[in-house]
DNA sequence: ATATGTGAATGAGTTCACAGCG
DNA sequence: CGCTGTGAACTCATTCACATAT
């Protein structure tokens, strides 16, 4: 079921494009401490993988690094950053602007990869007109024409989980087609968006989970005074 | 050489185990609207995963299902909740009060689990003293101390980058082996300990990926170095 | 000499397809 | 019948180990 008129094996695996962020970060730090060139077991152990997997993953980029001698740094930061559409400018729009669209648009992670915070909007009247981060929050309202007057081509939903799916069908609606969205709900879209959920509680019951298993430990007690 | 003298099979796949709380979610939702029996297409599409995937993950669990018929849908919510610990009560500290403290500490998707945020711990003196989400925020010199004092087994690191790392080394030394790290960092802890992370601007530059491939047409010539 | 890049081996996770139970 | 539960087939991911390049 090969098809044999796919020429370009541009297919990146999943697992690797996710860790890729995670590389790009422990070279960073390199960078700053201006280390020039980096072995792949050094970098495995600053990005807290094993070195055959990294260097597998960079594999698929392409090769990039020096045998006998590793990876300069500042190249394969390059390359990475290309390989994830880094170098270029993103405009991102936060939708939903209480606690955690605020922590969002404050998070330094975002502005100092391509990311840059286009547009914060939401529907309460008592935090439209608010600035936050050097933004003016704007109106809900107002979303499909933010969207298009200022290019953003992904949208983070940080609304509740009612407003949620709402929202999205809009900015679907006038072409957005990568969402990241932090509500609680499963959202349906069309063939073609990509959506990526983060969900807070998840992790949690993920730990609480192995938690439970650990019992044999000592602090179950609750008891002192 | 696995033996084959090994009795139970407690283990259930991580991958399932990162499953089962979208699974309860979408239980919880149809309880809620007194649905009491669910076949595994409908509890599925509801999750947005594919059946057969499901049915073979609550196959680990047990046989909670009635064939011809489905699942009784408090009886699934039940026993999901007793495999993943939420049916007790887990107290939970979060270190670092900045915007992403307060949105966690607010998140309702944490209390209506089995978690109860027992401490919230901060080192600026300006957030020390503070109200927020009915909780006082504490020193971080008291943090040994709150920890101990309120049974907490998970810990939530919502600090800087630069705080993580001490922050953790403290309460793996108080006994906690649960944390769940916002902070960019890669934390090292001792065997035994679990951490799960979640990076905010990771799931930014996935996105980011695909939506470079999306472009249709020729992607904007970036010029070489 | 040394560390990359990669086939080959192993393992984990997903999907198929249907036997078997209600 | 209909729908679950599950071996078997398959796909994807990780790890091993070493030939290969500098």
């Amino acid at each position: 079921m090969k098809s044999p008129s796919q020429p370009r094996d541009r297919g990146i695996p999943d697992a690797t494009v996710a860790r890729l962020p995670l590389y790009l970060r422990a070279l960073n730090g390199m960078a700053e401490k201006a280390i020039a060139t980096v072995s792949s077991e050094d970098l495995a152990v600053a990005a807290g993988v094993n070195s055959a997997k990294l260097r597998k993953d960079l594999s698929h980029l392409g090769s990039y690094g020096t045998r006998g001698v590793g990876y300069d740094v500042e190249y394969l930061v390059y390359q990475i950053s290309r390989e994830l559409g880094l170098t270029q400018d993103w405009a991102v729009a936060i939708v939903g602007v209480g606690n955690l669209g605020r922590a969002l648009a404050n998070y330094g992670g975002f502005v100092s990869r391509g990311f840059r915070v286009a547009a914060l909007i939401d529907a309460d009247p008592e935090v439209v007109g608010d600035d936050i981060a050097g933004l003016n929050v704007e109106h809900i309202d107002e979303l499909e024409a933010v969207i298009k007057r200022r290019g953003v081509s992904i949208v983070v939903l940080a609304t509740p989980a009612a407003a949620a799916q709402e929202v999205c069908d809009r900015v679907v609606a006038v072409g957005v087609t990568s969402i990241l969205n932090f509500a609680p709900v499963v959202l349906s879209v069309p063939d073609g968006v990509d959506v990526r959920k983060v969900d807070l509680s998840i992790e949690l019951q993920i730990l609480a989970f192995h938690e439970q298993r650990k019992a044999g430990g000592p602090l179950m007690a609750v008891d002192s005074q």
